[in-house]
DNA sequence: CCGATACTGAAGTAGTTGCTTCACTATTAA
DNA sequence: TTAATAGTGAAGCAACTACTTCAGTATCGG
């Protein structure tokens, strides 16, 4: 059975902040794109992303933050791994927003759905 | 019966960025929440949020540029309203993503589930 | 011990962001 | 017509961002 969420995730603006803010930067996506495929050094994060180790490990300070990375240190080398509690965060927040918004597009009807078909 | 996406939506990364982005702003998310009661003029827009008229329009442009907001001009009026495109894209990039991430953690098996209890 | 490895911290820098003000152009109402 | 309204465009500015380099500090392998 997969492990599904009982407790709530805070979602406060800041953390939402964060998430975003994190996301907004395409190396942070790439790092992220990176480690699904499994746990990873910085150093080795770093070698295909065209930055030095100090610009990634800076962006790993902001992804633990926004807790989409959590990493370890153990003895010379830190270990990165994605970390689920911030994406199920993000995901929460736009669930909340989207059923506003789709209540409010129900109300305005057909009209939206034409106008998102024509494009 | 609520309206389903048939056609692919294209999730480039600049698509992304340009989301990421937008929604990486507090004064931006606030006008989507207040365009979710409904159109509005920019004018309208500004008034509880504390920034000049043209600041509202800037973070309009960026809204619309995200496809987050759809903006029409009648007279010298520019009404404002929310865009599903946008949101839409934005979901199917996590879920995308958090496929990905849910089969790696799968493979890690009951580990981060333990510690994502402990947090 | 000694050198290579894996980072960490501080400081600097070019470019971007969110905001402002001021001047300007429609459009609407009296 | 005139005055108020609604928004646009350009320029400027302080703060922030994503980098960099350089100088460390641990830690591991031989």
């Amino acid at each position: 059975m997969s492990p599904k969420i009982k407790h709530a995730i805070p979602t406060t603006p800041q953390q939402i902040d964060l998430l975003f803010h994190a996301l907004g930067d395409p190396t942070r996506r790439a790092i992220l794109d990176r480690l699904t495929s499994g746990p990873m050094s910085v150093s080795r994060l770093a070698e295909p992303l065209g930055v030095t180790l100090t610009a990634v490990a800076q962006h790993l300070q902001i992804l633990a933050e926004a807790r989409l990375v959590h990493t370890e240190k153990l003895g010379r080398v830190r270990t990165c791994r994605i970390e689920p509690v911030g994406f199920r965060a993000l995901e929460q927040w736009i669930r909340d927003h989207r059923t506003a918004w789709e209540r409010k597009l129900d109300r305005l009807g057909a009209f939206l759905a034409e106008e998102d078909e024509a494009r």
